[in-house]
DNA sequence: TTATAATAGATTGTATAAAATAAGCAATTG
DNA sequence: CAATTGCTTATTTTATACAATCTATTATAA
């Protein structure tokens, strides 16, 4: 496997990435530059490139003079952005079923296996996260449009930190488990309608708890 | 009015942008660090950092230690693009119009008026393009849904690119016009169906055209 | 001739220093 | 005493300088 070189300021990137998706960095939290620069041994240079790249992904909010802060959605946004990916991933699951191998899927299978069996272990919610991720990417693998599939990839990192954060206080998102079961079930059928309508549906149920939980939390 | 004050990157990412868009920076071309600055007057920092937000709108492609280079959409590319704006805009249409203010048809019909009479003019793909965008933003802005809005201007710099080249060399979107007017007709009567089925015509349209225009340059 | 290695020049990436800006606090004025 | 002004400090933004990396060219060996 070749090595994969980084610039600094792309592990500077995938540093406050995950540090901000963790909760390790708290939402609304201000990220000095200086501080960030010390703490991570390098110059404020590619902090300040790497904090420009995490507001891209919508993860940081940049005020020029004032700086850099870790984002903070409220129930609309979390609204909002659920119902986004709920329509584009349904879109690219259509195209996907039409020519996924069935490599694809056992693969989605496989990974589904590993998903059941994160939920107790230690660090659940990071692991379970980015396998939840690898499963539903897994799924889209046959539908060969790169641009939205980054974009997917870009609304799902802005929705991880909410999963995240309702996985580590409620103890996980009830009815993923069977949902995924029964939507690689319709996938291995090439059942696209019922597919795309189980996508959905698992999609706006974790957008319910999760509100839930929000609007619970910011009441107390 | 209040002055707005701008960091050097910010008015950097403007100058560069519009020079994009407009076909100055040719696609594919390599955007040097250094002669930038010197053009522009400033420091290889702020046109670096104005390098990576183009990024981020995906009209620049950033290689590590390679350097920066005006993206290029080719067929493909650009079918996905238009489809995934036809869907995203028909779903934020239908959501505007629910709420949609009076003024703000109003005003959507007042530049439709500066959109026909633009064409003639100098410089028009320009202006057209502003307008157009301006066009759809009015017809958006009953929606409250700030991320999908955003969304869609991403996705609209990236397509503006293409339809300016269309304009210029084409001489203009043909059906364009006539489309504006039936989908504000739609807009006006509230029939969020018809405006929402001519609206993703209207996307798919311009697509077809453009395509069609793209295919015969590459054959040349 | 072809392939590989060495080298030079160009270009990017990063560190540090200087300038610009914003926010808070003290001094001043009416 | 309230409001405004000017200064101080913290922070960000930009410039400059240097280090690392890439690319193209030339030289060398098979």
């Amino acid at each position: 496997m070749a090595i994969e070189y980084k610039t600094r300021t792309q592990l500077v990137v995938e540093i406050l990435r995950e540090k901000i998706l963790s909760g390790e960095i708290v939402a609304g939290q201000p990220l000095r530059q200086a501080a960030l620069a010390n703490e991570l041994n390098v110059s404020r240079i590619p902090v300040r490139e790497a904090l420009l790249q995490l507001e891209a992904e919508g993860l940081v909010a940049f005020e020029p003079h004032k700086g850099a802060t870790a984002t903070k959605l409220n129930a609309s946004q979390v609204d909002e952005l659920f119902e986004l990916r709920a329509m584009i991933e349904g879109d690219l699951l259509a195209a996907s079923l039409v020519h996924i191998t069935d490599d694809a899927l056992a693969e989605a299978k496989n990974i589904l296996i590993n998903l059941d069996s994160a939920l107790g272990k230690e660090n659940a919610a990071n692991t379970w996260s980015e396998l939840n991720s690898d499963f539903h990417n897994c799924l889209y693998s046959g539908a060969d449009r790169p641009q939205t599939a980054d974009l997917v990839n870009v609304l799902n990192k802005n929705a991880d930190r909410y999963i995240r954060m309702h996985l580590l206080w409620a103890g996980g998102i009830s009815k993923a488990g069977s949902e995924h079961t029964e939507l690689l079930d319709f996938c291995q059928a090439r059942d696209i309608d019922n597919a795309v309508a189980k996508l959905k549906q698992h999609i706006l149920n974790s957008r319910d708890e999760i509100k839930a939980f929000l609007s619970q939390r910011e009441a107390s």
